[in-house]
DNA sequence: TTTAATTTTTAGACAAGACTAAAAATTGGA
DNA sequence: TCCAATTTTTAGTCTTGTCTAAAAATTAAA
């Protein structure tokens, strides 16, 4: 069993890929555990023994398969407690990040699972950000959103657009989106509705303005396959689980 | 901000005082913490600098007033964690105590707070111990309850009998109980309904049959005073609280 | 009251996770 | 390419909480 540090760790580093880092550095994971390079460094070495992460020295670390899914773990318990704090306990969306933080640590598949069924299995925390399934994986999301109410964090791939006039067409083309682009919203920005975006191809963040994202059909880009068969550890599909 | 260890700590003194031991040994408390006397008796050095508990080497400990309040805070949490896991998660009263093991240490005043509200206040957890209330102390319960029903780690009063009966009367005496006597019920045998109780004057815990319990009539010894006048920490009558 | 058994504390080690300071590797600029 | 700046790792220390083994204090028994 990972223990706290180490999940918050490994959480770290699962929220620098999600930004598009697929190397993450020492110094930058440091800033997001508020610990010193060093300190990180000796727990990089340890996670590697353990086949959490694949930590090249002076190259920077990458989840392993088993690291994404244990991370993925924390994210899920971290966004079901964000849920059951604002819905029902009445606290203010931007209060719960704190509170979520040290409810995400504690430890049973059965109270994460119950928790999921009790809050109604939901695909978004009170932020926007897509909760991870019991199997790892994030739900689907309706198919075709606005990129404007889309949520953050999921991988999405441009099906469409609103508008096809030819202005807005050569805009896209020199903003470099087409058909099929694929992109994880980053940060929406409340004042004035532009988002940020990274492309999965790697490069910048781009910022987008309201006119463009509310004028681009967007789509989960690996919807999770439905699963029709019993699947004990995936009530996305609901029977009667509690 | 006392560490996870530190709170099983002061817990662990907490029941036992609660079983009725004034001073608690070293080994005593090593055996509920599960750590050697060695370890147990570091910490109690600790817990002493810091004020939480009266230490006298060789003759054992107490709680300060501050380490009490800070256990029974304890306390409270994790009691009202098992009422949200038996009433709104679905768990067997047996399953939860392991889980609320973790969940009382996540350190939010305001969380705990209004998980109490949410839960409507509740005044017994679902083995039907007392909850402390946001004071630290228990929170009153219905004047005059048959001992048979009675919650679990309260002081009770003896205040009547049922049937007033000589030969019940003098088993009465035999058993040293009459008008008045202080006594804590501490353990229910779900088998034949029968109960432990420890007095408060001290002496061995006693077994009483249910032919006893049924028939006596008890109060909580020292009813918390009704506080008409707002106070903020006490919301035992709760205005409107979320 | 003196000794034997028990309880408690001290001494010394260890693991996890953090730090600072210094050494080593990498990167970037001239 | 080669040196300087930056990044990363290593070395050594500290704190918390744990352990075992041994010493000290207390209690119980003869």
């Amino acid at each position: 069993m990972p223990t706290v540090s180490v999940e918050n760790y490994l959480k770290a580093i699962l929220y620098l890929h999600e930004e598009g880092k697929e190397q993450v550095s020492t110094t930058e994971l440091a800033g997001r555990v508020q610990a010193t390079p060093a300190s990180t460094s000796a727990m990089l070495r340890k996670l590697g023994e353990r086949a959490w992460v694949e930590h090249r020295p002076y190259r920077g670390v990458r989840l392993t398969e088993e690291g994404h899914r244990i991370a993925m773990d924390i994210l899920r318990r971290h966004r079901l407690w964000e849920c059951f704090l604002v819905d029902h306990l009445g606290f203010d969306w931007d209060e719960v990040h704190e509170i979520a933080e040290e409810l995400e640590h504690v430890d049973s598949r059965d109270l994460t699972n119950r928790l999921d069924a009790f809050l109604g299995f939901p695909k978004l925390d009170p932020h926007g950000d897509a909760i991870p399934g019991p199997n790892g994986r994030f739900r689907s999301v309706a198919a075709r959103t606005l990129l404007s109410e889309a949520p953050k964090g999921l991988e999405l791939v441009v099906v469409g657009v609103v508008d096809g006039r030819d202005s807005f067409l050569r805009h896209l083309g020199v903003l470099g989106i087409s058909l099929g682009t694929r992109m994880t919203l980053q940060t929406r920005h409340a004042f004035d509705g532009s988002v940020e975006v990274t492309y999965s191809e790697g490069g910048e963040a781009q910022m987008l303005t309201p006119s463009v994202t509310t004028r681009l059909w967007v789509d989960q880009s690996n919807p999770e396959p439905v699963i029709v068969f019993p699947d004990p550890d995936e009530p996305d599909t609901p029977e009667s689980n509690n």
